[in-house]
DNA sequence: CTTGTAACTGAACGAACGTTCAGTTATGGT
DNA sequence: ACCATAACTGAACGTTCGTTCAGTTACAAG
């Protein structure tokens, strides 16, 4: 067997340079980077990095994949408990945009204001993903203009027509008056911790 | 006045094209992206871009910030109501992955299974960023480790000692009998939505 | 210890890169 | 209608790019 070519240290260098510069090394700078004495050898590893999905070649360029730019460790099993520093190389690393938003030209961010879903684990101040556009379903939770005025609710349609239930016993169902505008559906909820 | 650039098209493009090759365009291909006819327009085009943030460069090479990448557009004034397309060139673009993760080689995403932190709006198939390291303080969610088992729970301390806080008024306060390892802070919450 | 193999070296290549310069064109304000 | 101005054209430049090739080196399995 031919020398091993350990590609863990390769790639950290490769998001850490990313991180800095916000861009893909040139050949020459991932000579520097991994201490080659030859471009042809950053040749062979990117051909590797290829085959292993980091990175994509377009038009004799170098692409980063999220594996490479996400920022974000993916464990499988969570019972399973925490990785040790040793285990960390096993797991995949994805980018929470790639993971959360299937299209980014559609996809919104608000911010929650109102209690009418915190049954739904919705709580204000919290950030919610609305895609615009697509077919709303019953029981999809949307965000909603009622009467001249914007919510977030549980959408739902009966004989009477559609109707917008909250997720707070405190609230009851909203049934439009004159006018319903749905603005979009939510995708996702985030919420995020001070310290 | 001079000829208007209108960045906002050029900009759109830029992200389309990243979103398909996964890396920055090169000069001529800017050229032909935008219809210019000079590498030049191209150059005074990225001069302005670089200006208003929306590339990087070092040595001779171009870089794409979140304001290019990133795939969020951001709300500020939520109750003020839902864009319509005209007004939609205004926002702010980042990055999910930006916006949550500090620490990135530090941060993890794990799938929280039980009903123990539900009053917290955390439910079970919901994802939490964990980062590991870091000062640990009174109130904190953190994952731990109890007496051999992994759960997430407030953090609390005392003149007893440590202990972890569901919130869930079915469970109790509970303190470790042997021993208690912190895995990390939980720095944010996200639930995505099937549909 | 030998041998197969793939990681690597080092040099070379044309092509494409980012940048510069002098000049032209379109546009909004006066 | 004119002018100031910045977007653009078109050509040129040295540099660096990604790729290729023939040859060398280090490792692991038999």
């Amino acid at each position: 067997m031919p020398r091993p070519l350990n590609l863990e240290d390769r790639i950290a260098k490769l998001r850490q340079f990313y991180r800095h510069e916000k861009r893909v090394p040139s050949y020459s700078e991932m000579m520097d980077l991994f201490g080659y004495h030859s471009k042809n050898a950053v040749y062979g590893l990117i051909r590797r990095l290829q085959e292993y999905g980091y990175v994509t070649r377009s038009g004799g360029k170098i692409g980063f994949t999220s594996k490479l730019i996400g920022s974000i460790r993916l464990l499988g099993a969570v019972q399973a408990g925490f990785p040790s520093p040793a285990e960390e190389e096993l797991v995949d690393v994805l980018s929470l945009d790639e993971f959360l938003v299937q299209k980014p030209e559609a996809t919104f961010m608000l911010t929650v204001t109102g209690d009418s879903m915190i049954d739904a684990g919705i709580h204000p101040g919290d950030i919610v993903l609305v895609e615009k556009g697509g077919t709303i379903r019953k029981g999809d939770i949307v965000v909603a203009q009622v009467d001249g005025e914007w919510t977030i609710k549980y959408f739902g349609k009966d004989k009477q027509g559609a109707y917008l239930d909250p997720a707070n016993s405190a609230y009851k169902r909203i049934r439009p008056k004159e006018s319903l505008t749905i603005g979009g559906k939510v995708k996702a909820s985030v919420r995020k911790y001070a310290s």
